[in-house]
DNA sequence: ACGAAACACTAAATCGTATTAGTAGCTCGG
DNA sequence: CCGAGCTACTAATACGATTTAGTGTTTCGT
């Protein structure tokens, strides 16, 4: 700035009054585009650390995640708090502190933050690959943050959910509405907040139409594909089998289609199938086209950042809604299957 | 700092001091430990801004992508840079310019990079999100910087790419090691590196080993699981189809087995089949296991990093090994399925 | 007992910006 | 012709670290 003011012949505060603050600041038009011009000769660009620390402001949001690597999520979160943060001028420092399960999680998520708050970020999104409750370290504390997929014990932060229950009731009432009254749900063995809320919103969506939930058609095991074959394998064991399955996610259901082909039963006509996540590469591209709630990753990541940057102090909460994305794996239940 | 200071009854000077070069400061045993204790006793935390003022370094790389949201490669490229970054005591500042089809591409990427440089950051990690040629914002050449997955057409900067052709060398080589003669290849007709590379890989393989490759069996369409399954038609309906098809990618060989499927071919014992990617969700839980090069996309990560770490600085090109994962979709050929 | 070397520190400059408090020079009303 | 007010600027400071160049006090060899 200072070989700009010289370029210009005016001194270095007439150079920042004319980039910062040109229409008020009393500087004449004549001065103004000598100034730009030496910019633009000069080849001058602001250092934006120097302008952080006069004015304690990084516009630099911290995103910590907890497994960037394995969670299909991960993306659409990303991309969310992304745009929302370029759309508002803001950079995103992203720290992933790896698989959750090892047993040096908690320290390295301390140390992210750490990091974050030398850095000065202006505040910091704590993202979780999967719903739950977590224990936020408590250094986040110390500036703007918000959970993202995910609450505090104690809801003292801000924080951003999908609407499990809602979208599980959702699910649920769409294959009702298409006649079905036996109608499973898969679910997961994973302790997380998301199963038991999708658990309540399928029991809740049966009652309220007069069925009363079989405790034989709630399964549990492992929701990835495999864990869906397998579970869908003991379904078609019962003597009376589901027309109907409600998966916990996509990938159990692709498992319940291969065990669904392996045994000669036809999507959907003999066996309607409703997934979640909206998987990338799997809904899509099954046959038939696998109908699924669509988690609103992307909104919100776009919320977490939108909520760090609002002027607002005590904490809040978001759950949001889910969309039904409705392909070719629902049928309305024929007297055939239901035999 | 000078809180610290105070607390200890020392200068700010002897803080600094204790704090990064205990060693050979001169400062003795007890006068560290008081500055040690009213570090605590303050709550100190560095302040990087003031410190990468100082020492004209922030550590912090940028890491700018071009297409987070529909790629399933970037989180694998993010977690290896990130990780490497995170190793070296380094954070990861991500900026996403957006697809790239959209007209004002190129204007956010030289926006993005400009933001970066802007932030002072120590290097840049231009990262495509799939492999191809690109022509870099010049704004570039004023850091360190590499290009991830990508190549500048005339080679000026680092770059590390996946080694396409010796790839499908390998693939290529593996079918034939299984006495297949008749090997389709189903490849993009995106316009990029990769394919070229690859359909080389594929033809130099062949001819190797005396076979010549037949233009019937190259074909060309869109590479994902529905582009997939009409390439695979046209195959089937040659007067004399292949016993094994190697894929551009495993979208692609996702469509060949619903293909197959729908005529009632068996994989692998009628038809053998290796993809590309090792895509999460589909490689491995498909039935059967789809055979599949993995690209190295998180090693890749890795090398971008560490090379913008490290001290060269005439540029270097990094070509990176693919691993072939077998599982079950490649079969010894047969007499019945070669009649 | 005296000068030199070692010890234990510290004052001050610097990095690049934003901002506050001025300061010359001019205009103009009375 | 004087001073108030405006115009067009600028000097100096602060943000929080690192680092250079000292400075005052001991220790030690002779």
């Amino acid at each position: 700035m200072n070989d700009v003011a010289r370029a210009a012949g005016v001194s270095q505060t007439t150079v920042s009054l004319v980039l910062n603050d040109p229409e008020n600041s009393g500087i004449p038009q004549a001065t103004q585009e000598r100034v730009l011009e030496a910019v633009k000769t000069v080849g001058y660009r602001t250092n934006r650390l120097a302008r952080a620390m006069r004015l304690s402001r990084t516009d630099t949001l911290g995103f910590v995640a907890d497994d960037i690597a394995t969670s299909p999520y991960a993306n659409r979160m990303i991309k969310g708090a992304q745009d929302a943060a370029w759309e508002a001028g803001r950079l995103l420092l992203i720290v992933n502190t790896g698989a959750l399960d090892r047993p040096d999680h908690g320290s390295r998520e301390r140390a992210a933050v750490e990091q974050l708050l030398e850095r000065q970020v202006d505040g910091i999104v704590l993202a979780a690959m999967f719903h739950r409750v977590i224990d936020p370290p408590p250094a986040l504390a110390e500036v703007r943050s918000v959970l993202l997929d995910a609450r505090a014990e104690d809801d003292s932060m801000s924080s951003v959910v999908p609407d499990e229950y809602e979208a599980a009731h959702t699910a649920t009432r769409y294959l009702l509405d298409h006649g079905h009254t036996r109608i499973a749900h898969m679910t997961t063995n994973y302790p997380s907040a998301a199963p038991k809320l999708r658990l309540a919103g399928y029991r809740d969506a049966l009652l309220q139409r007069g069925v009363t939930p079989d405790p034989k058609l709630e399964v549990t095991g492992i929701s990835n594909t495999p864990g869906g074959r397998e579970m869908m394998e003991r379904l078609l064991r019962l003597s009376t089998p589901p027309t109907a399955v409600f998966c916990y996610n996509d990938q159990a259901a692709m498992g319940a289609y291969q065990a669904a082909a392996a045994h000669g039963i036809g999507i959907p006509d003999d066996l309607s199938i409703v997934g979640f996540d909206d998987q990338e590469l799997i809904a899509a591209d099954v046959v038939p086209g696998l109908s699924t709630m669509k988690l609103p990753h992307h909104e919100m990541g776009r919320w977490a950042v939108d909520r760090l940057l609002d002027e607002s102090d005590e904490p809040t909460h978001a759950r949001m809604r889910c969309e039904l994305i409705e392909r070719d794996s629902v049928a309305r239940v024929t007297d055939a299957s239901s035999s």
